[in-house]
DNA sequence: GCGTGATGCGAGCGGGAACTCGCTTTCAAT
DNA sequence: ATTGAAAGCGAGTTCCCGCTCGCATCACGC
């Protein structure tokens, strides 16, 4: 950020530019994200741009946050809710939270995941990881499952990283598996696993 | 492909571009990829390099294309050595084969992965996913193992995707886990969800 | 050893994109 | 109304990169 927008002017003007980069990333793909393009889907010149971001990078950086914060809130709130519940409901209702979060806006979804270089998205994703797997993790040790395998750290990583690319491949690659179905099997994964019962 | 060279000496010039194209993404990384750049690698002059390719982009898609035919081999080679035994035992060979496929080229699978955009790996990668979900739909359909979950495509499609991630997130990201323990992790979630008995 | 196609060269062209800079317009406080 | 700062402008600068083209060199068949 090189300079702080004081006048209501000009923090629209920001406003518009985020916009127009998340409308360009979706619309024209990430080959096509040039600053002269966004200024342009923006209605605002090129060196107006610059008047608030130091380069391209830190525009994109700033889109990129907003959908991976706004995926992990919406993830966690689902997460917090469901603290009570034990067994078979409680896994289902944290696989339908991933779910939800990644169908939330899959257009943007797909640009990140299959345009940008994955390193791109790495920190972002990474805290989005790690929320979710310590509240796994604490759920795991608060006993809530009987304790089937040693290393709880381990488990949750495991089970974290294979719910996460179910849900992210089943949203991404649209495979003919209805969402219910999906959904079921994330569960009966993750249940076997842990050898909770009550499956099916 | 421009022209397809027939001396040996072009023939060498081809490899040496290959070489050059593979040593410089893995050094220099996907983002300084110029054909200059591979060009001066390989030691030969731009010009000579579009003797043999049209563009940068059939130069990276045969590197690219070796790598993942390479993986696939080897996958898929440690799985047909399987395809006799049962229970766990062969779950933990594929699961072996994965870990051991992606092991093979860790730096080069690196960039392929959080470099590139995703959609480059695509066409291969899915052909790798291909090749070891129908190994894996064969597999549980020989009734290898109890009928446990209504839909077999489906519950390939489950394994595979979450087996894959598991396997390539462990190579890349070096979680603190020991081979060992994942290789159990992972029989053990297959074993679970498939309810094969005999897993601790 | 000669000629012809194959191979190799490398300066340079064309273009596109990130970013700048001198200028104008707008805003708000006095 | 005045004025100084904030906001906005857009042609232009700079740089890099993909790719070409005219020419030199090499190697194999005769």
């Amino acid at each position: 950020m090189r300079k702080t927008p004081t006048q209501a002017r000009s923090k629209a003007t920001v406003e518009r530019i985020l916009a127009a980069g998340r409308q360009v990333l979706v619309k024209d793909g990430y080959e096509r994200f040039s600053t002269n393009r966004v200024a342009a889907a923006a209605g605002i010149s090129p060196g107006s741009l610059y008047q608030y971001f130091s380069d391209k990078a830190s525009i994109l950086d700033i889109v990129i946050s907003r959908y991976w914060e706004d995926v992990s809130e919406r993830t966690a709130s689902a997460l917090a809710l469901q603290t009570s519940s034990t067994g078979t409901p409680a896994i289902r209702s944290v696989a339908d939270a991933l779910l939800a979060g990644l169908e939330q806006d899959p257009t943007l979804l797909r640009v990140l995941i299959e345009e940008l270089p994955a390193s791109r998205n790495r920190d972002r994703h990474a805290a989005l990881v790690t929320r979710v797997r310590d509240l796994t993790a604490a759920y795991l040790h608060a006993g809530a499952v009987v304790k089937t395998r040693p290393d709880a750290q381990l488990t949750a990583w495991v089970l974290v990283v294979a719910m996460e690319n179910i849900a992210l491949r089943w949203v991404l690659d649209r495979p003919p598996y209805p969402r219910e179905a999906v959904l079921e099997e994330m569960v009966a994964l993750t249940a076997g696993y842990l050898q909770v019962s009550g499956v099916r």
